[in-house]
DNA sequence: TATAAAAGTTAGATTAGTCTAACAATTATT
DNA sequence: AATAATTGTTAGACTAATCTAACTTTTATA
């Protein structure tokens, strides 16, 4: 049985390796700036993480997930992201109030539990924050992600996912964005990103700030990668 | 904010100070039998937990709770009922599993999320078991209680409650003794404690075993303590 | 390519929770 | 009251996860 730190280290080579996927191998320093501990600490636990066949890793190199590591940190995020589900659409909570209480939950151990809970919320595809859910097998949909930051002003898109962060989430309220909601932008700012766009009935300016959070596909064909004019 | 272990030691506490209400205080040996750890531990803990003032001691004495403890342990069951109790209600878990998924639950930090919960399941009185759910103010319903083991023979009484214990459930499921089924002692055999009891259009042998683990209350009055004939 | 910078490792320390083995205090029994 | 049994404590060791400080390897740059 794997310990809750050993958990969460598999979670962020996932979010690191499979996510972000410019690459499926990741540096020591890398992952200690993103589980918020020193380089020295992740050094002795991906040793430890290998001889748990766990991870590929060997000493100055880079560190990957080997297919049981995969699985392994899948099924937290699978366990995260449900309990999200549960918490937002059962118990009332706001998107931006989930996420911590998703971190302690997701470790509860028991297959049938998460099994039980998915049918609960009847297979939920996605979570409050628009992020798939993998499934028992720890299979997720990988689609090609754009944020509003990248795509070309003047064509409509739908806002498909956010980055759960508290501050963004609560930022999203305010404004009043919504996941599913159309935007369109008016203007971008060449000198510092700064970015009009409309929404609903709304016109605001944002900074790249909360555009590189925001996820978009295209409102036509619905893909984030597309040809539509 | 307590750890794992120490939300444990008071749990533990409340129940053999509380609930076993013979006394308000206990041995290192017995707490240390109960946790399953060694008396040496136990030695450490407690004095841990002195610092912290959530428990009276001192070298060689006897542990108590202090109020804080008391209220503290308090609110570790209650989170441990009400997770067996949505286990159970929500998503279809037996009376016999749900313990073992509730002692990881139950430590789930966030008196919002059990309020939520607690508001869910309709502010549940009692859990599967049929044990008593403390309020959020670490008050609870606190019964005189009296094992199948004690009663009269020929006196009808109801079932309020049994020990949870996988054993105990699987058995009581075996025979088809349920929580709020009305029993009657036939014959009690003085040699060995072997009793006969009916219920329903049923009559089982059973064991002090199972006897001393079963709760009743008079199904005339509903009280354990009662007077009449 | 030589050197500087960045990335990664190791050694030694710390904290929490546990153990065993030896010892000390309290309580029960003769 | 003396002795035995029970109960509880202490010292020293171990594991997991972390840190700092010193060191080494790899990579980038002048
Ligand atoms: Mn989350
Ligand atoms: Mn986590
Ligand atoms: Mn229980
Ligand atoms: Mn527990």
């Amino acid at each position: 049985m794997l310990s809750f730190t050993e958990e969460n280290y598999l979670k962020a080579l996932v979010e690191l390796t499979v996510f972000d996927a410019d690459s499926d191998e990741v540096g020591v320093n890398r992952l200690a700036t993103c589980l918020e501990v020193k380089p020295a600490t992740v050094s002795d636990m991906v040793r430890k993480l290998r001889n748990k066949s766990l991870v590929n890793y060997e000493k100055y190199g880079k560190v990957s997930l080997t297919s049981e590591g995969r699985l392994k940190g899948m099924m937290v995020i699978r366990r995260h992201r449900l309990w999200e589900t549960f918490l937002s659409s059962k118990l009332g909570f706001s998107w931006d109030e989930v996420h911590e209480l998703a971190e302690e939950l997701e470790h509860i151990h028991s297959e049938k539990l998460i099994n039980r809970l998915d049918e609960f919320l009847d297979f939920p595809e996605f979570d409050p924050h628009g992020d798939a859910i993998p499934n028992q097998k720890g299979e997720i949909l990988l689609p090609f992600r754009r944020t509003l930051s990248e795509i070309e002003v003047g064509k409509r898109h739908r806002i498909s996912a956010v980055r759960d962060q508290t501050e963004v989430l609560q930022y999203m309220d305010r404004i009043e964005l919504k996941i599913n909601q159309e935007v369109t932008i008016e203007h971008r700012e060449a000198f510092d990103g700064l970015t009009t766009i409309t929404y609903g009935n709304r016109t605001s300016v944002v900074s790249p700030k909360l555009t590189e959070n925001i996820f978009v596909v295209c409102a036509e064909c619905g893909k984030a990668k597309c040809s539509c004019k």
